[in-house]
DNA sequence: TCTGGGGTCCTTACCCGG
DNA sequence: TCTGCCGGGTAAGGACCC
């Protein structure tokens, strides 16, 4: 006799949080409970972040300008975001996934794929595995609802998972997975947007069962390497494997502004703030980045980039910075933009304490670096932006001052 | 209606060396 | 010496996801 079973040879699990910052919200404010919240920066160059089940009915939801937002929920009550506790709370989620599978590979803050292949004798049949998770999240987090899909590849438990939401569990049996995709739209293919859709339906394919019926041929000429992409999951065939958190590839800050802006040296400011953040969060991780991109948005919404290797790795603000101005005076738009941003990539985990000195840092820098960080953690990121731009105008000889001046709270304005 | 911020991955173009 | 081809690496942009 085995436990193992019939038709199940992978079992996955893909769990999502319902409404989650929105849910965080009411869960920590009793009197949000019950009425629509929507979490997004109250400005009027905002989206919604994302709009709790109450709010859903007036057609809100999120990515949504919160000024149109607004108008179709008045009574809506406006949340500002809280990153710092929802991270919080999605530790306390990830931790309780790692009690159910030793292989959890998250995708965002608020979800994840659990392999639980060979998990039955622990925790029973996919339905029950479900039921006991769901329980798991709402003992953890006091009450927060989780939906849950499972099947036997990864695509199929994500489409599963969002298929009765909120506080849904959809089993699938893998026999049984390719009719079950076959009415759904071609929306919910899992990376085909707004552009994909529209040329799917222009080859007059509108569900995934039509994209399962077509000449995979076809589908490659028309769409390209997606195209066999596309038709592999309409057949509900995913050989990709659950995998533990890989490391991220890049590290970004960017910011919409609250007017659209030309000069350079305004321009300049905001890749200041930019490079102190990514230098901190490289640092936080112990990372170095071989490479800079900048990035720029026109008040038409063109999206332009330059980016170029670094002499050296480094996780030093200042250089991430230099970098930067060399960049922003290959741009050739006059503007104005509504959007600065900088990324660093080719990232590299530093291990070996011994292999910062590889890097020829200086003492100095190392030293200046430790001290903008407690400072930005003391008084925030107006005082690390002031802080760079004072380190830059007195020049490296008087760096260590900063030691001083950051004890002395003098960055306090 | 008026469009965020964090990312990943893919395609295309171009440069360079052999 | 010039030209064409190929492949690798890099840069820019686009689509997509949450």
């Amino acid at each position: 006799m085995t436990t193992e079973l019939r038709g199940w040879d992978r079992t996955v699990a893909h769990a999502d949080m319902d409404s989650f910052y929105a849910a965080v919200e009411q869960l920590d404010d009793p009197r949000l409970r019950g009425r629509p919240v929507l979490v997004g920066p109250d400005s009027d160059r905002g989206v919604v972040l994302t709009a709790s089940y109450e709010a859903r009915p007036f057609g809100v939801g999120s990515a949504m300008p919160m000024a149109r937002a607004r108008r179709l929920c008045p009574d809506a009550l406006i949340v500002p975001p809280r990153f710092p506790r929802y991270q919080e709370l999605s530790g306390v989620i990830m931790a309780v996934f790692s009690d159910f599978s030793p292989v959890v590979e998250p995708l965002s803050l608020d979800e994840a794929f659990l392999e639980m292949t060979g998990s039955e004798g622990l925790f029973g049949e996919p339905e029950s595995m479900g039921h006991r998770l769901k329980e798991a999240v709402r003992a953890a987090t006091g009450g927060l609802t989780v939906s849950v899909g499972l099947s036997g590849t990864k695509y199929v438990a994500k489409v599963a998972s969002g298929f009765s939401k909120p506080d849904g569990l959809t089993v699938v049996p893998p026999a049984s997975a390719r009719e079950w995709l076959a009415p759904l739209p071609v929306s919910r293919l899992w990376g085909a947007g707004k552009k994909t859709q529209a040329r799917l339906e222009e080859l007059n394919l509108r569900t995934i069962g039509d994209v399962a019926g077509a000449d995979p041929a076809f589908l490659v000429e028309r769409l390209g390497s997606a195209g066999a992409h596309f038709y592999s999951l309409s057949q509900a065939r995913d050989p990709r494997r659950v995998e533990s958190r890989r490391s991220a590839k890049s590290i970004g800050s960017e910011r919409t502004l609250s007017r659209d802006i030309r000069d350079p040296r305004e321009i300049e400011k905001h890749l200041r703030r930019s490079a102190d953040a990514i230098g901190r969060r490289l640092r936080n991780k112990n990372c170095v980045a071989a490479g800079v991109r900048v990035k720029l948005k026109t008040t038409k919404f063109e999206l332009l980039t330059r980016q170029a290797q670094l002499s050296e790795p480094t996780d030093v603000a200042d250089v991430l910075y230099g970098r930067s101005v060399e960049l922003l005076a290959a741009f050739q738009h006059p503007g104005p933009f509504r959007l600065v941003g900088m990324a660093a990539f080719d990232l590299t985990t530093m291990k070996d304490p011994l292999q910062l000195d590889l890097l020829n840092r200086t003492e100095r820098e190392r030293r200046l670096e430790s001290t903008l960080d407690r400072i930005a953690e003391r008084f925030g990121d107006g005082a690390i932006h002031r802080a760079g731009n004072l380190e830059t105008s007195l020049g490296s000889g008087l760096a260590p001052n900063l030691d001083f001046l950051g004890k002395e709270e003098g960055l306090e304005d």
